[in-house]
DNA sequence: TGTACATCAGTGAACGCGCGTTCACTGATGTAC
DNA sequence: TGTACATCAGTGAACGCGCGTTCACTGATGTAC
């Protein structure tokens, strides 16, 4: 019951992130009010001095989940060449660490399917994060690549094309590679398509 | 309040018809069982002369709406060669249509998320369907596809890796594209991913 | 063929339970004097 | 610098509500005679 300037900022600090951990473990209707402020240390009653309600924690969450991400990706890849960071990208994100770890993984891995169920806060924050995404990829996309030779704007739409349909195996994957209980599958799925990533993405014969 | 010899078991499969569009539509922790019962015509209260619980009809909503997929293509595909098939299958399912109506549509893309809650009668039933439609998709694939010319145990296996890869892309975009909220962006999803599995399937040029 | 009875699919009220949300209260802090 | 007061983050009991599940009951049907 202390509390000083600052104080109020870091409980909620605190709570967006324990709802960031349990919302992609659980989902966002697998998880209770309750839940998230004992695991921040606080009963339920307190949680409406921080949020108007339970869909704006949620959609906090998401966006503080995204950040991470990002954040992880950016520390991992600094100084890297695009090639380079392009296949350390797909390597952690295809792999049995992240589909074994959903409360610290991807958002788009873990909440696709429940998205169409939330509010406009909600989905916004996924748009957003789902166009950053695409667009990262992009960047470390080598030019020129596969169909399309030459610069312009077929060359740059395809690059975005691809940088889409990676993006949506990826998040794909890792999300079967959970639903499927049997473990065999689920490790052939994320190889099956780690390779293939690679392979589409021009990484196959070393950096370009 | 009549009931003939087959009465109870036409009943029941009304309701696991029921089910298998509802829990597409809303998730298995998304609709009641009153609700499910009300579709069907029925009062919740008579649910357990047919279901042991909720769970038993979740797993056997599952196993229809697999059911119910696998028999729409395999009427649509009918007398097709198989890269006609493979172009018909994937038009078909990385489409505005399908994005769009989930309650009748492929229960990957709709409840990926949501399986890792779930028990093991509905993970078992889930498990089959994935393997199912890899080894539709393989079946499909042009022989001596891609990097691995030649017959033999290593073109068999990258067969199979390019189907699992290409169902895991067309899952993930299908959930994607109904996930984002922003229209032109969701389009574009589905338009990408299509283009590039065709490409990925040898199907540009015209028929193998 | 006709009658009496047993069956059991389906009804609708009721049960605990967990949830999101509300609310009267508490007490350590920042501020006014 | 010291004291009195107002603030408000956090507490914990309580609220409706919808859910899965249970249960006493109903009445059309199949069966025994």
């Amino acid at each position: 019951m202390r509390y000083s300037q600052s104080h109020k900022q870091e409980t909620r600090k605190t709570v967006v992130r324990a709802a960031a951990a349990a919302v992609r473990a659980k989902g966002p209707d697998g998880v209770s009010v309750a839940e998230i402020m004992a695991e921040a240390g606080l009963t339920h009653g307190g949680f409406y001095a921080h949020f108007p309600n339970k869909a704006a924690l949620v959609a906090a969450a998401l966006a503080e989940a995204f950040g991470q991400s990002r954040r992880r990706f950016a520390r991992m890849t600094e100084g890297m060449t695009p090639a380079e960071a392009l296949t350390a990208f797909i390597d952690s994100y295809v792999s049995v660490e992240h589909r074994d770890n959903p409360q610290r993984g991807c958002p788009i891995a873990t909440l696709t399917n429940d998205l169409p169920r939330q509010g406009p806060a909600v989905r916004g924050a996924f748009d957003a994060g789902v166009a950053n995404l695409i667009a990262r990829i992009e960047a470390w996309l080598p030019l020129g690549e596969g169909q399309c030779e030459g610069e312009g704007e077929d060359a740059s739409a395809a690059r975005r094309g691809l940088a889409s349909s990676m993006m949506a195996e990826m998040a794909g994957v890792v999300a079967l590679a959970r639903a499927v209980s049997d473990a065999a599958m689920a490790d052939a799925l994320l190889e099956a398509s780690r390779a293939r990533l690679k392979t589409r993405a021009g990484l196959t014969g070393g950096a370009a």
